[in-house]
DNA sequence: CGGCATCCCATTTGATACTG
DNA sequence: CAGTATCAAATGGGATGCCG
């Protein structure tokens, strides 16, 4: 598109919230986690490693980081030996998880349709 | 994560909807074009990429072809000149509304927080 | 008008090794 | 246990030009 070209009324505000959102929770695993975190509540580093298969330590770390400045997710640091920290979802974190859980209900229903060659 | 490690046991299917479902509507402007989509019903290519701003053609095809080709966008051919080509959503598509829907409303406030720097 | 093709750059993700 | 650091690969995205 041309980028002097007259924009077209838009029915969403000129910084756009679906575009917005889908930036907070975009990318290769946020989705995932957070629905994690939901359903487990409470999990500790390595226990959500192990729950997301062929994750890395580096991506873990890095998504998770993201996820907590975004004030998506709680980490609480225990100071022991060896090492325990916990994540958790925040509050503004758990008003995602309706979205989530609506988006994973429809993910079932299509991969069934799938599945039966519909 | 080491691959051969036993996994947990795994709230979510095998094949993870809600990773799936991320995958089907994720990337850069997939979010957006589907909401625009319901709000104006129907839009023609050259509208719909000058309601998304700085999109190039490349992309536009590109994102339209895998919404077509997910079934979640109709594209409909008039075989007129100069041409003129139309979309909207699917049934299916449709069915994802009601949550992009939630996500914006959740953008807008979230949004509205940052503005007053709560 | 509604694309497609090509080339190139940027961002994201992965593999591997190491540490307090 | 819960990370860091470094490097490399893959993927995504943009600029530009051409076409039926």
């Amino acid at each position: 598109m041309k980028k002097d070209e007259k924009k077209l009324e838009c029915p969403v505000e000129h910084t756009c919230a679906v575009d917005y959102a889908f930036k907070r929770i975009g990318g290769k695993y946020k989705g995932r986690i957070l629905w994690y975190l939901h359903e487990f509540t409470v999990l500790r580093y390595g226990k959500l490693g192990r729950t997301l298969p062929d994750i890395t330590t580096k991506m873990l770390t890095q998504t998770l980081r993201e996820l907590e400045t975004d004030n998506l997710v709680n980490r609480k640091v225990y100071h022991v030996v060896p090492p325990k920290v916990e994540y958790s979802l925040t509050e503004i974190g758990k008003e995602l998880i309706p979205f989530i859980s609506y988006l994973k209900e429809w993910g079932d229903k299509e991969l069934e349709r799938g599945k039966n060659n519909i």
